[in-house]
RNA sequence: GCCACCUUAGCUCAGUUGGUUAGAGCACCUGUUUUGUAAACAGGGGGUCGUCGGUUCGAAUCCGACAGGUGGCUCCA
């Protein structure tokens, strides 16, 4: 048995351990699944009235140490699915009784394979199978493929983590079970890895940098999902959005602009409305037509290319647009920056002949690797294809060769892709780019989508070479995707310590005494800064260099350089460096011109790294 | 939306079984100090304890509703 699945067999073995501990506390206790999930394992409990809260997780450890420490043995037996189900009756135990009918009629159990009609029903005759596996240890028999360790004993170190309301096979309309979650791993150390990592993620959550930082706010009055940006966290989304548009009109896209209120009317064109009819929140003005705020700009940049009649000349037509919009969100489901209610996406829009597809696209990624590969982000990408519901608009077959042409491109650029099959835009299949949170979290950011619906419903069309009228394909992307939930990720990643490019504080001063040459110089170092576009602050105040020093590393400040006499006297400064920056070069004390250019130097090439050593006194 | 948990000063938190004018550190302000690479010293201001209602002689503390926040609600017995 390898390594990997001896420690599934653990995680999968804990969690019929505690539906142990939890039947003994309560016996009365209908049990769902228990499968294992990365890094550990849950088990969905129905107590009815009863609410387990992490104040129990003592005495369900507790009793889990017991049966532990009993090491009884796990014991494989198989029932013919008939029996099985009569057992289950007999257990009082309905949610197994649901699975074993699932499991006679058609073979699984896992919801999404299963006709949602006919989940949990009953059939007779014919079974999809004939046996079914049990495992039981001590008493407690639980239906269950395997495998597991051999007794109660070898399942390992673990912890309860949290208790959260799962509904039954994740559909709201079937009663909310309760899913205990725990961790485990093969060995004591591992898990205290675990919870180390854990903790140190919990050290970086952007909503605490944000506020430690200075980045944003959120405000209960403003309200949920509505983020403000402080001065420096604009400065970090305004250089992040100078960057994507500058990387955008090198391919060729113009900037345009449209306003965030609209009539509804448009959406119903366009297809949007019908889908999401209930996201979509309306308001009316001096007139019988409802408007509503912008949740997308595809229509509104179609408007602006079906303005007038166009050539097969003027294509491709590429509209970019970094714009915010709004969406409405189940409360619950709206967190800190990465999901909310106002977003502003640096979307655009390209409208091409269908022998331009190809070429488009493959524009659109090379920007899109240039911007991860500069903010040193690993990607992992997604080709989201329909599947075979009727939930898509526009013929199959156009469907088809549009993914195979994703699909192409995606090799052609090397794109290390895996394929999700449902996961498609109504309107056509996408190259969706993930990102990973500290907690390892993936979240979408840029995308590349194809599009022959929307031409089609705003009957967008060209005039061709042949004199006729042909209609143009339309590929929306986002290389950010939604600056908020980008920054949300980028905080995390780099821990708030930000590239010299994208640091609201670029340079902090701090002077030795408050005398006015020691003023007057900072100052003269702060004019000449700002002239080569740096953002540079002095810390003139009364408070220790020390002191001064660690407010600089604590707002994780770039470059800051201590201004005394002998910086005044010898217009050379020894400037403190962040330590992730990484330096290539070895020099002392450096010229105050010299260093000022250096730095101005970086942060339009966008680097992380300096040329400039400073020598860090002890 | 649903389930669990949380909400005390700008921030991080303490506040014993309900019992006088609710505390600390940091931050802020004032004064002293004129500072050389991760925290000088002293003093001061600041809270209708998330909101509303209830129980009680008495509520930050107990109960309820609401608001906001956190974790989760997809990953096959």
């Amino acid at each position: 048995m390898s390594d990997q699945d001896n420690l599934h067999a653990m995680r999968h073995s804990l969690a019929h351990i505690m539906a142990t501990a939890v039947m003994t506390l309560w016996p009365e206790a209908k049990l769902g699944v228990g499968p294992v999930v990365e890094n550990g394992f849950y088990y969905d409990i129905d107590l009815g009235e009863t609410k387990i809260s992490e104040d129990d997780f003592p005495k369900i450890e507790k009793e889990m140490k017991i049966i532990i420490k009993q090491g009884q043995k796990f014991e494989r037996s198989t029932k013919k699915i008939d029996e099985a189900i009569k057992w289950a009756k007999d257990a009082k135990q309905p949610y197994k009784e649901e699975l074993l009918n699932d499991l006679k009629r058609s073979g699984t159990t896992v919801a999404k394979d299963l006709d949602a009609e006919e989940l949990g029903t009953i059939t007779d005759g014919d079974s999809a199978v004939e046996d079914v596996s049990f495992y039981q240890n001590g008493d407690f028999v639980d239906l269950c493929r395997g495998p597991h360790v051999e007794k109660t004993s070898k399942a390992g170190p673990f912890k309860l983590m949290r208790v959260a309301g799962a509904y039954w096979r994740g559909n709201e309309k079937n009663p909310q079970m309760q899913r205990l979650y725990g961790v485990a791993f093969e060995t004591r150390e591992e898990l205290d890895q675990h919870l180390e990592m854990l903790k140190q993620a919990k050290l970086r959550d952007h909503r605490k940098l944000g506020q430690e930082l200075d980045l944003f706010v959120l405000s209960d009055l403003v309200g949920p999902g509505l983020p403000l940006f402080t001065p420096r966290g604009t400065v970090l989304r305004n250089e992040l959005v100078k960057f994507s548009e500058e990387l955008q009109q090198s391919v060729g896209y113009e900037e345009t602009w449209n306003p965030h209120m609209t009539r509804i009317e448009l959406y119903k064109v366009s297809g949007h409305y019908d889908k999401y009819p209930e996201r979509f929140d309306v308001s009316s003005i001096e007139s019988d037509d409802k408007f509503m705020l912008k949740p997308m700009n595809c229509p509104h940049h179609i408007q602006i290319y079906a303005s007038q009649p166009r050539s097969y000349r003027d294509l491709p037509i590429r509209y970019m647009e970094t714009t915010t919009m709004y969406r409405d969100e189940k409360s619950g489901e709206l967190h800190g920056l990465s999901r909310v209610r106002a977003l502003t996406q640096d979307d655009s829009h390209a409208f091409v002949r269908h022998d331009q597809i190809e070429a488009e696209m493959q524009g659109i990624l090379s920007i899109v690797k240039q911007m991860y590969s500069v903010l040193d982000m690993p990607l992992s990408v997604d080709l989201s294809f329909r599947d075979d519901r009727e939930n898509y608009y526009g013929d199959p077959k156009v469907w088809e060769q549009a993914q195979k042409t994703l699909e192409k491109v995606a090799k052609e650029e090397e794109l290390d892709y895996k394929i999700e099959l449902g996961e498609a835009a109504f309107y056509g299949p996408k190259i969706d780019i993930h990102v990973s949170d500290a907690l390892g979290r993936k979240w979408q950011c840029a995308t590349v989508q194809l599009d022959f619906v929307q031409p089609e419903r705003f009957e967008l069309e060209y005039t061709g070479e042949d004199g006729q009228k042909h209609q143009p394909a339309m590929i929306h992307k986002a290389i950010l995707g939604s600056i908020e939930r980008f920054l949300s990720v980028y905080i995390e990643h780099t821990g708030g310590r930000f590239p010299v490019w994208l640091a609201p504080e670029q340079i902090r001063l701090i002077t030795v005494n408050q005398e006015d040459k020691t003023v007057e110089f900072a100052n003269e170092v702060v004019e000449r800064a700002k002239e080569l576009g740096l953002r540079t602050t002095v810390d003139n105040s009364n408070e220790s260099v020390g002191k001064k020093i660690r407010d600089a590393e604590m707002w994780k400040v770039p470059y800051s350089v201590v201004i005394g006499d002998k910086e005044i006297e010898s217009s050379k400064v020894i400037p403190r460096i962040r330590k992730d920056i990484v330096v290539q070069e070895k020099d002392e004390a450096v010229d105050v011109e010299i260093f000022l250019k250096t730095v101005a130097n970086e942060a339009k090439a966008r680097t992380n790294k300096t040329s400039l050593y400073g020598l860090n006194k002890k």
